[in-house]
DNA sequence: AACTATTTATAAGA
DNA sequence: TTCTTATAAATAGTT
């Protein structure tokens, strides 16, 4: 569009190929989330370039949340895509997926991007995904350690039974320390004597 | 993007907003379609108006193929990072299950009493009180749990080494109690097999 | 919907 | 890749 028309067909030249590919999907995705924003519409946008690499972009939740209310909207003409048996553990674990999505999404806005192009609604999206993340995380430290305790409990019941068990032998040994040597003392020469006595008697 | 630059933000004048969805709809759609072709990508446009409707473009194929390439491509990005085995994720699914009922309840026992009539100051007061009182709150768990842990740790250290102490007098008394008949087996047969040779030789 | 004054996107070049 | 810039394309406000 610019320094002379191009022809709507592929660009042959690979290098100008991949250079337009570029600078067209910045474009793209940069009206996408115009559109989306002016006029309050939700657009999901899947690109797979010639080599397969993909790009996309979800303006509002995820790009799962998205197809399901695709699939909702076209259930006519379009079958289920994902028909597993354990389905709400599915749905479940596809959520917490999309929080780690969402989350990453964020990061990239905050760490890349900067927090000045975000808009008060992109800001309180953000908001909303970290306190839902730190909730995660302090569930998942929690577990960890009533898990670590658990540990250390199971770590003391054994560790007494053993105490007990190696008390009881002392005393047993102690007993057979007293009585035993004079039992053992005795027979095992007497036996070796009597083998001698038999070789030689 | 003519006639006045436009804000990138949600136009407030219903029918405006409208129009320009129509427009920029076409654009938006009209851009896919050029990338895909100059630059032989495959490209899925989903866009859901605010109230709804669904406007959607498949360059390659169906929507239906764009979404299923999009899940095994999405699905290997996100492998790497949710590798979480099930019963784990079930755990903490179980835990957020838990959290969210917990808080809901909260929320309704506490907007149930009536915030209507209090004023935005004693709101933002009540806000930060609750956060200071969660904070000491999760402060005092944490506090809690490391004790036990640091305690359970140190009945661990103390059992390991009364078991050991018990072990050591274990295998001392076996010494005594194993070693001396060695001592006694070998030298009173041979001082007796020497007795007996040098009788008999 | 059609018209334009402007803004925006971008092709080609550096 | 990134910047520059001439020009094509998109579109906001108007009719």
């Amino acid at each position: 569009m610019a320094r002379g028309k191009v022809q709507l067909r592929r660009i042959e030249n690979p290098v100008h190929r991949q250079v337009t590919f570029c600078k067209r999907r910045a474009g793209l995705l940069k009206k996408a989330k115009e559109l989306s924003v002016l006029c309050d519409a939700e657009i999901g946008l899947i690109i797979f370039s010639t080599h397969g690499k993909l790009y996309e972009l979800a303006t509002k939740g995820t790009m799962q949340g998205m197809i399901e209310k695709y699939m909702k909207s076209s259930q006519e003409v379009h079958a289920q895509v994902e028909p597993k048996p354990p389905q709400e553990t599915q749905e479940e674990i596809s959520m917490l997926k999309q929080e780690v999505h969402l989350l990453q999404k964020g990061l990239r806005y905050m760490f890349g991007e900067g927090v000045g192009n975000m808009t008060l609604d992109e800001l309180h999206a953000l908001e909303r995904h970290l306190e839902i993340w730190i909730y995660h995380i302090r569930s998942a430290k929690m577990q960890i350690m009533f898990q670590e305790i658990q540990l250390l409990r199971n770590k003391e019941g054994v560790l007494k039974a053993a105490n007990e068990f190696l008390q009881e032998k002392i005393i047993e040994q102690n007993e057979i320390f007293d009585i035993g040597p004079i039992i053992e003392r005795v027979p095992y020469p007497l036996t070796i004597q009597n083998d001698i006595f038999q070789i030689f008697s």
